[in-house]
DNA sequence: TAATCAAATGCAACACAATTGCATTTGAAT
DNA sequence: ATTCAAATGCAATTGTGTTGCATTTGATTA
């Protein structure tokens, strides 16, 4: 029986099993970057938790990103994106190992999490610890509004 | 007849190429960054160019980056990394599409213009005009100093 | 070689992301 | 209800990157 992933009790598990106290601003956190495909930027965190104080968010960024409930992308601008994590991220053990798609127009950063990625090599000597294919383009919703 | 590609005649004529003038803070910027396996960072070049104004030192990369003569890349903590691109790049047609190595106890961050990447495939609707592989570990380097 | 002028640089001011220290508040446990 | 570490809020600071404008400089041309 699958668990809903998404719903605010899933979201006070979340911070039960990584020992974090339930509060309303990580609690927002959460449900602001829940059930998007694409990933949220800071920016548009910040203006969204108007009410919560900008070193607040963060200090919960970065604890989410340090238990792995979350990840971050930078995209073409520099600017960090973040995202819920789908795969099984431990603390300071991130496995988000998927396509991250940044589109040149609309600049939202996709996480393709479904889509498998081919394998590749290394010289030796490098040791892999995670890795993610960047790709930038056109997204769906732009590629239609050129035509 | 190979021409070289790191010296300061080949410089003047990357500058030529792109009708740029040849000043002597572009090519330092050159110098700087020629003959590395590693990008440079942001804040790496400018304490190199301590003569040079932080501006110019900003103006220049952009203006290089747009060419293409150089790449940026952003490590973990979001930190520009610039580096020559080795392959064909033009004005605003950058194809950089080699794997980015960041090494997560040096910081460096490696382009690894040799090894030739896996192709792969994307959801439909989406249109790709670049991509890069982005893995993070221990550089040689560092994997030897770590035993 | 000297004059010319757009291109490039330098400087001051600014915008914004991110961090730090410390006082205050709050959630969870007793 | 009491307690206290954890979390938040606020003020100040650092660092990256940008913009406007005056000054300098390198390529062109007379
Ligand atoms: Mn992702
Ligand atoms: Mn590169
Ligand atoms: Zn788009
Ligand atoms: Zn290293």
């Amino acid at each position: 029986m699958k668990q809903p992933t998404n719903t605010p009790n899933h979201f006070e598990h979340l911070l039960d099993q990584h020992h974090l106290k339930k509060t309303a601003p990580r609690l927002k956190v959460l449900s602001m970057m829940a059930d998007k495909e694409t990933a949220t930027s800071q920016p548009d965190l910040e203006s969204l938790m108007n009410d919560v104080d900008r070193v607040t968010l963060y200090r919960i960024l970065n604890v989410f990103e340090e238990k792995g409930i979350i990840h971050k992308v930078f995209d073409l601008n520099g600017t960090a994106n973040y995202a819920i994590c789908t795969s099984n991220c431990q603390e300071h053990r991130h496995h988000d190992e998927h396509l991250h798609f940044n589109c040149t127009q609309c600049n939202n950063v996709y996480c393709l999490n479904d889509l498998n990625l081919p394998a590749f090599d290394l010289p030796p000597g490098f040791k892999v610890n995670g890795f993610t294919l960047y790709a930038t383009g056109l997204c769906p919703d732009c590629s239609k509004k050129q035509n």
